[in-house]
DNA sequence: CGTTTGTGACTACAAACGTAGGCAATGTTT
DNA sequence: AAACATTGCCTACGTTTGTAGTCACAAACG
């Protein structure tokens, strides 16, 4: 009776999506580009650590230093945070998200368009099911 | 530098959606019904009290027991939850969210429904600021 | 009134995450 | 080769969350 969430923390996200960016990474480089948020050497190195155990990355020796790499594209590890959010937290109903988006006005232009898309798709895919 | 995030934990939500539904409720009442689930009372007791400290729960002393009930309703605390993990793991983007309704087909039919209702009140809101 | 039961406060412990220091091995520079 | 820098491993500590035991006090019951 503990908790078991083996999910993903919100340093442990930013670092890995660095990562994505920017792989393959040594820790040097991205613990430079953390430095300017004040992070030190050995905390990114810890954090990089820990995705590899929970099987985020991959390292691999090239010459006497290890290049780390993304197990996962983005979107595919996107898709897997926000269903945990939604499954643990929300109880699996995306409607309180759309009570959020629909009163926090902070939908961009181009979000909006996304949104719209995504309705017509949606609605094309839910008549051929239908058919 | 340590982790300050003030958010609410996914037993702490159960604990707290229960509540809402139910309220006001003691202790007992709350422990006898996630004893199902095999908590022990103490357990729903801190969390309560933990609940409070953070100021998602007052409770009043009515009679010799204490009676608990929320601060906030459930939209106003669900929309709370959502902001801080938007903010916090999504880097305020809703983008990736559009891509996980989009690609797990887990709409019920009532959700497609509202989603199309609140594109259509964007789109309204939208062209009236425009104006 | 004494015993049993309910209730709440306090304390505690493990796991996850954020953070980082120390140190040894290895690489670089003069 | 000696001195200095880089890199990786191990250990550690604070906070948050999940879980629960102990204990004292209050209430109920016989």
């Amino acid at each position: 009776m503990s908790p078991r969430r083996e999910s993903i923390g919100q340093e442990e996200l930013a670092v890995l999506k660095f990562i994505q960016d920017n792989h393959p990474a040594t820790v040097r480089e991205v613990a430079e580009h953390f430095a300017k948020q004040g992070k030190a050497r050995t905390t990114i190195l810890t954090v990089m650590e820990r995705l590899r155990t929970k099987k985020f990355l991959t390292r691999k020796k090239i010459g006497s230093w290890y290049c780390y790499s993304p197990k996962q594209e983005r979107d595919v590890l996107m898709k897997s945070v926000i269903g945990d959010f939604v499954n643990n937290m929300l109880g699996g109903s995306l409607t309180p998200f759309m009570a959020y988006i629909s009163e926090s006005n902070n939908l961009t232009e181009n979000e909006l368009k996304e949104l719209k898309k995504l309705v017509r798709e949606l609605d094309k895919e839910r008549k051929e099911n239908k058919k």
